[in-house]
DNA sequence: CTCGGTTTTGTATGACCGTACAAGAAACAG
DNA sequence: CTGTTTCTTGTACGGTCATACAAAACCGAG
C-alpha cells in the first residue's frame, strides 16, 4: 500500500467510472421498459451489452447498491436542472409555477429516468429510503406552496378581494406531486420509449395554472 | 353429463364462492403489506390460513386470474359506492366535487384494497388490462371535469365575470387521479395497516375545493 | 355401506433470481 | 521479461417462484 500525500486511496479508475455509468444507464432503460418486477441483473447486463452478470457484481456490491445509484443519479440530475430555474424567479408564485413547469419539461426530456425512478420507488422492498426521498421532495413543494399562498393572500387583501379559506399546504403539495407523476405515467403509456415527449412538456403550464388558481 | 333444463352447468358451489372470496381477501392484505414484488401465491396462502398453495391453483387458473379477480372485485366495490353518490348531485360541479370526496372517503375505509389495486396496476407485467382500466377511470373524470367547467363558465358569463382560459379537461383529469392516488399512498405511509384513516377521508373536501377553484 | 364427485394435502419440476467465486485475460510497473 | 493489479468471463449454489399433479380425505345420494 503506497503512502500518498493527502488521500490514502486512489478513488476511481477510469474504467470503473465508465462501467458504472454504463450499467446505471442500462438499468434505467431496463426499468423503464420492463418495470421493477421484471428487471433483473441478467436483463440489465444484457441491455448494457455485457456478456456476464459477474460484471455488475464487480462494480456494485449488489442489486441494492445499483438501485440506490440509479435513484441518486436521476435525482441529482433533476435537481441540477430544476433548482436554479426555481431560484431565478422573483415571486413566490413564480417559483411555484416554475417548479411544476421545469419539472415536467425536464421529465419530458428524460422519461426513461423518470419512469425508472417511479418503478424503484414503488417496487423496491426496502421502502425506508424511498419514503425518505419522497417525503423530502414533498417537503420542498410544501414550502413553495405555503409561500405562494401567503403572497396571494397578501395581494388579495391589498386589493380588497375577499379572503379564501386556506388549504393545508401539505395536502396541496401531495396533490401536486401526484399530478406530476401521473402526467409522466400517462405520457409513457401514450408513447412508450425514451424519446422526448413535447406534449408532456407542454402540460406543465396548464397544470401550474390549475394549481395557482386553486391557492 | 346430465341434461339440464336451461343451464348446462351448475355455476358455483357454495364452497367455491367462499374459498374464492377468502383467497381474494388474503391477496389484498398480502399485496397491501408486502407490495407486488414480494407477494407470492405461497404468501397469500399463508395469509389465508391455507396449508397449501395447491388450494389456490384449484380455485384459480393461475396467479394472473387471481390478480384480475382482485382488481375487478375492488373496482366493482368502489363503483357501487361512489357512482350513486355522484349521480345524486344536481349540479355538474357538485358531481365533480362528490367524485373526489366520495372516492377518498371510500378509500380511507378500505385502504388495503386501494393499495392492493395500485400495487397490481404498477407491478403486474401484463399492463394491457391495467392501462385499459386506468384509461377508463380517467375518461369518467374527464367527462366530469368538462361538464363542471362548462357550468362554471356559464355562471361566470351570467355574472359578467371575465372568462378564464380553458384548461384541457383531460390534463385536469389526470391530475385529479394522480392527486387521489398520491393522497392514498401518503396515508398508507403515514399509518400502515388496514384500519380506516379519518385524516385521509377529511382530505377529500380540500382537494375537491382546490380543483374546483382551478377550473 | 358404497360409489362418484368435490375438496384438500403434499410434493415434484423446471425456471429464474442474486450472489459468490475461480480462473483466465489484459494492462501495467519495475 | 516478470510479477502484480485490474478487469472479464463463466459457472455453480441456494433459494423462491408458479404450476402441475397424484394421492388422500371428505361428503352426499342411492
Amino acid at each position: 500500500m503506497p503512502a500518498r500525500t493527502s488521500e490514502t486511496k486512489d478513488r476511481r479508475t477510469f474504467t470503473e467510472t465508465a462501467r458504472r455509468e454504463q450499467i446505471v444507464r442500462a438499468a434505467v432503460d431496463t426499468l423503464a421498459e420492463l418495470g421493477y418486477s421484471d428487471t433483473s441483473l441478467g436483463k440489465i447486463a444484457r441491455t448494457a451489452g455485457l456478456s456476464s452478470v459477474g460484471m455488475i457484481s464487480y462494480y456494485f456490491s449488489g442489486k441494492s447498491e445499483l438501485m440506490s445509484e440509479v435513484v441518486s443519479t436521476v435525482l441529482t440530475a433533476a435537481g441540477e436542472i430544476v433548482a436554479p430555474r426555481v431560484a431565478a424567479q422573483e415571486t413566490a408564485v413564480g417559483r411555484f409555477r416554475t417548479y411544476i413547469e421545469a419539472s415536467l419539461e425536464h421529465l419530458a426530456d428524460r422519461r426513461a429516468e423518470a419512469v425508472a425512478l417511479i418503478e424503484i420507488t414503488l417496487g423496491a422492498r426496502d421502502r425506508e429510503r424511498s419514503d425518505e426521498l419522497e417525503a423530502g421532495a414533498t417537503e420542498v413543494v410544501t414550502d413553495l406552496v405555503a409561500r405562494a399562498q401567503a403572497e396571494l393572500d397578501a395581494a388579495r387583501e391589498s386589493t380588497g378581494e375577499p379572503a379564501r379559506e386556506p388549504l393545508d399546504p401539505h395536502v396541496v403539495a401531495v396533490a401536486v406531486r401526484g399530478a406530476i407523476n401521473s402526467a409522466v405515467g400517462r405520457s409513457f403509456r401514450r408513447r412508450p420509449g425514451s424519446e422526448a415527449d413535447p406534449e408532456l412538456a407542454a402540460e406543465g403550464a396548464p397544470i401550474a395554472e390549475l394549481f395557482v388558481r386553486g391557492l
